[in-house]
DNA sequence: GCATTCAATTGATAAATGTCAACTGCTCGC
DNA sequence: GCGAGCAGTTGACATTTATCAATTGAATGC
């Protein structure tokens, strides 16, 4: 099924050094499709049969436990997700669900696993993707577990500072209550994390942030390249 | 470097099903070392100059920042540890040192490297243990944010079970402190959470538990095997 | 056997985080 | 323009977790 999007995806690490010829297969076997906005495209649990690709619009990862949800992360395009769940043939861990308007390219599982086994090269960056992925999600817990709420958010808005180009004024590209979960917190302590960040020259306007003294919120955060280094691969 | 072990590691899935000459080239470029307890292996922010085997003793996994330090995972024979680095020739995210004397198989990260550019069967196996580790560490990661500690505590115990054969009585075979590290609390918390899980039949007596009623002690933890599932590959 | 050492426990207290309910303010549709 | 709906905020309070200090208890060396 072929897509205006094609250029983009053989452009992904993933996919970039992989023979032409299986390329070309994984396209083959593919199809694409638009979802509305909030739609719950996987369930954790349920058997992986596809390698999903976002193209455009913006997709939730999230788990649950006991009425308890947590957001993991979010996918943005073009990035693939649920990799690792493809490759070892196992259920979904994490749930997804666009969080708008999406059109998403959806690779059986059998297929990527046939052509990683054919194509070395292929198999060479899955690799590579995988090890970005792990020490991604080693980097998150590092986090979790190292510091308070307040220190994730002041390095969460440095890392987030620097995404958008550095300027001392930059959005949010999260929903506050999903940023709340994807920090471990709730919406109500996020909203007083932000306050307790004013002292170092946080302000904040809706969803438009300005870091006034970015000498000041780096002595407090305290960021460090073994936990906020820049690995943002596709999620697996 | 010959060693006893060899036919052990020849097992690792990781190793069993290379070609025997793949095997030889990293086994010759390889040495093994013993080491006393309590040594600093590996340091996070190093370069990451081998692939680490462990063959006896155990070996913990730990990140340190700000002053804090957290226990990551502990790695017990015969498994690898710090593949993700290896394969991504980057810097070490965790420190790792021996919990007891234990002899370590270094293999030169590479020849590591090298090697499963050239064989195939390397690659996929390669694939697989960074796959089970990426889903292994999002395990964790649910388990740290769905769960207080009561409940982490729980589950833990009730994983251990399974691991120590099923009997009503086994062994924490963790130091205290050690466990409540990677659950992700104090000592002290630990020690009340024991306490808390009294009313459900938990009983403790240095570091035999003993669990009366197993049936309670599940209605508390609700065990989910998308958390708790059985994924223990060797730590990369 | 006894003193030393250190992990583990306990108690008292503080800090961090969550919960519940009420309220604000914005957006969107009519 | 107005009101419904909803994300976000705020306050009061509860729970969870950490901290600090003191104590217990078990293992170890002499």
């Amino acid at each position: 099924m072929p897509d205006s999007h094609l250029p983009e995806i053989r452009a992904l690490h993933l996919f970039s050094d992989m023979e032409e010829e299986s390329f070309q297969r994984l396209v083959r076997a593919s199809y694409v499709q638009n979802f509305p906005p909030q739609i719950e495209l996987i369930s954790e649990g349920d058997p992986s049969d596809f390698l999903h690709i976002l193209l455009t619009g913006s997709v939730d990862l999230f788990s649950t436990w006991n009425d308890r949800e947590t957001s993991m992360a979010t996918v943005r395009p073009v990035s693939t997700f649920i990799l690792a769940a493809t490759v070892k043939d196992a259920p979904y861990l994490m749930s997804a669900r666009t969080m708008e308007k999406s059109r998403i390219m959806l690779i059986p599982s059998q297929d990527v696993r046939d052509v990683f086994e054919m194509d070395t090269k292929f198999a060479l960056s899955i690799v590579d993707e995988l090890a970005s992925c792990y020490r991604g999600v080693i980097k998150n817990t590092k986090d979790l577990k190292l510091r308070t709420s307040l220190e994730r958010l002041a390095n969460y808005l440095l890392r987030q500072q620097v995404r958008a180009g550095g300027g001392e004024t930059f959005e949010l590209e999260t929903e506050k209550r999903r940023l709340a979960s994807v920090l471990g917190m709730t919406s109500e302590n996020l909203s007083r994390a932000f306050k307790g960040l004013k002292p170092y020259g946080v302000e904040v306007k809706g969803n438009k942030i300005t870091i006034r003294d970015q000498e000041d919120l780096i002595g407090f955060a305290k960021p460090n390249p073994l936990i906020d280094g820049r690995t943002q691969p596709s999620t697996p």
